[in-house]
DNA sequence: CATGAATGAGAGTTCATTCAT
DNA sequence: TATGAATGAACTCTCATTCAT
């Protein structure tokens, strides 16, 4: 990026720059009011330029939410997460960087999450991007599942799928989505919800 | 309701059918396609009358969802329930009862309920509406969870507050949306919440 | 028609008024400004009514063109044309008959007609609608180019498809498009084209 | 013209490319789409150059109709053809000279012809290009007429008015444009339009 | 000379809504 | 009560064009 900027032309730049602002501005308006609710023109006002301008350089509405959704699509806490993951062989901690590992990327891209989950049914392009991101994450808790099964550690009748599945339930979109509803701080509720999946998939601890 | 029948004229009873027919319609369209892009011509053309029916009869827009969201707001079940809750001192015998309590009431109004929580953002009076259903259960809960602490039979350091939020956590909306995307049946869904509640709420089995 | 107005309500006579008025400010404005450049707002202030009034009452742009190119799409005189040559069997009253119906059939339409021979390329509804209006009048032509070979009084060498083609020539659009453009009365027209399609389709007169 | 081309520079030559490639890119997208709904930005793509090219090397799009239509405006055809008009005393060989000298003309230029004629009602830069490239064949029609009545050889009560007329009639762009829509080859109906013409002008060849 | 970025103006169309019947 | 007709207000998007580089 900083290499980048050494090459890119002043107008490249400053193209860039403008492009940010209104792909930020949307984000913002999108957020309190709604994808439908927010006229293209709206977005433009927010963002100080002509309405034109939001054509020219992000596209049209159905662009600006590929934008936003792309904006910070940056896996890296996701990527640092699953390889500690397949480093241990000890379920609770699984679970437990799992929890803390999707808090921290819920955390980061929050606003944007919201967005695509809340305006799933006001524009097909929005529904679309909402899927994209729910598969990234169901499929970044498969294999999660499937190393938790392969530790043998888990409860006696859990297949994988079943697995995949509680995991989503307390680890996917929704589950946060009311964590964050109720109040409750990021790291609280990712040691609450390790526990609570701790229960739902490890055999009872006492012996 | 059922005396009013008697009374009121064959054109009332008339225009009863017709009301029906159009708030059906309009649930109908605005499941499949969301509320912003289900338009009142649409919604009258599903229902076989004429646009302007739609307003001398139901209303604008906002009043469609007005109409679906009172619709069968008969709560015999809540109710019934309820009384249940309070006639048993078994901390693991409520959480069941809330938890098959809920999933019916949830089961009889689901559509409806989708309809008011996706399409929260879409328009402030869908998000008035959803928030009155959220409140509605929310209260319920809350005396679920005074309950509860009544008996004493909770697990140490668990307030009134506490227990509503994970009363909330797993027998509100977002719990029974999650368990309804994952393709769980309404009566496994409720018996598992009901047992992972139990975990959450209820001191260690053992000792 | 008379009988229909006694039929009709006042609220769809109004209606028809006002369809008409509008189809008939659209054809004005294409005519004097093209297609293109005639924009729906222009029409519904030319016909004094809202802009939506056109899509309620017409359609939208295509929708006028459609209109006004079946507006009177009565063929009575064509009708009326083709059975009168049917009954003759000279080959140059043929001809002149032919004349003297395309040039009442072209006067009686040559507005809308010239709307949609000069707008063709500006837009495919348009150009569809002339390509009909076209096949609609080479059928007939092809009609009579049969009678005429029938008569057997043509000149030797020439097949349906010739003597189609050459009517076409002089009876086509194009032919009375030039006419009117040179300012030539319709009546002195049609003797015009009628003695030159004569010497070319029928035998030297003298020998 | 030669000799400009040893004297610009390798930049003014290229420049001269790049316009060239423009027009005839716009040549290109006006016959297949109409004036009308061809964008600069579509020129501008076919030729593969930026938007702003087009402006700064040709103009707007009226200056691209303007271009195109003065493209290759040599009239050395013309001129020869005018040339041994002038030479022969023999009517129905005047009317043929024209015949082919026209088709000749026509041929060179019928998709620019086309063009103008074609969009003449698309905006009133084209309309006045086509009607200069009408008034250019009109009066150069009057020259031939003038001459046919010199050499005496006409038919009785043709004023030069009236000849002229005739002349546009089978010579001008609605003539051939009416021959090409009939897929008639140029010379074919060079021909027989020549034939025509005199059978329309000349005393009736047998006596 | 050629370009990318940005713009102002305007087009067609849809929508929720009201009026007269 | 129910309706067809008509409307005003937006909205998304395209186009031709100019400015700074």
């Amino acid at each position: 990026m900083a290499t980048r900027e050494y090459r890119s032309s002043v107008r490249a730049r400053h193209a860039e720059d403008t492009r940010r602002t209104i792909v930020e501005a949307a984000t913002e308006l999108f957020a309190s009011q709604g994808y439908a609710r927010t006229s293209v023109a709206a977005v433009a006002a927010a963002a100080g330029v002509a309405v034109n301008t939001v054509y020219t350089s992000v596209g049209g509405k159905p662009a600006l939410i590929m934008a936003l959704s792309e904006d910070g699509a940056e896996d890296t806490t996701a990527i640092e997460t699953v390889r500690r993951i397949e480093e241990t062989d000890d379920p609770a901690e699984i679970l437990r960087l799992t929890a803390f590992g999707t808090a921290r990327v819920r955390r980061a891209r929050w606003r944007v999450l919201a967005i695509l989950l809340d305006n799933r049914t006001a524009d097909p392009d929005v529904g679309a991007a909402a899927d994209a991101a729910t598969r990234v994450v169901r499929d970044r808790l498969d294999l999660v599942a499937a190393r938790l099964v392969e530790t043998g550690g888990l409860a006696a009748g859990l297949d994988v799928g079943r697995v995949s599945e509680v995991l989503w339930f307390y680890f996917g979109f929704e589950a946060w989505r009311t964590a964050r509803g109720l109040g409750w701080e990021w790291d609280d509720a990712a040691a609450w919800l390790a526990s609570q999946a701790a229960s739902a998939l490890l055999p009872d601890r006492v012996t």
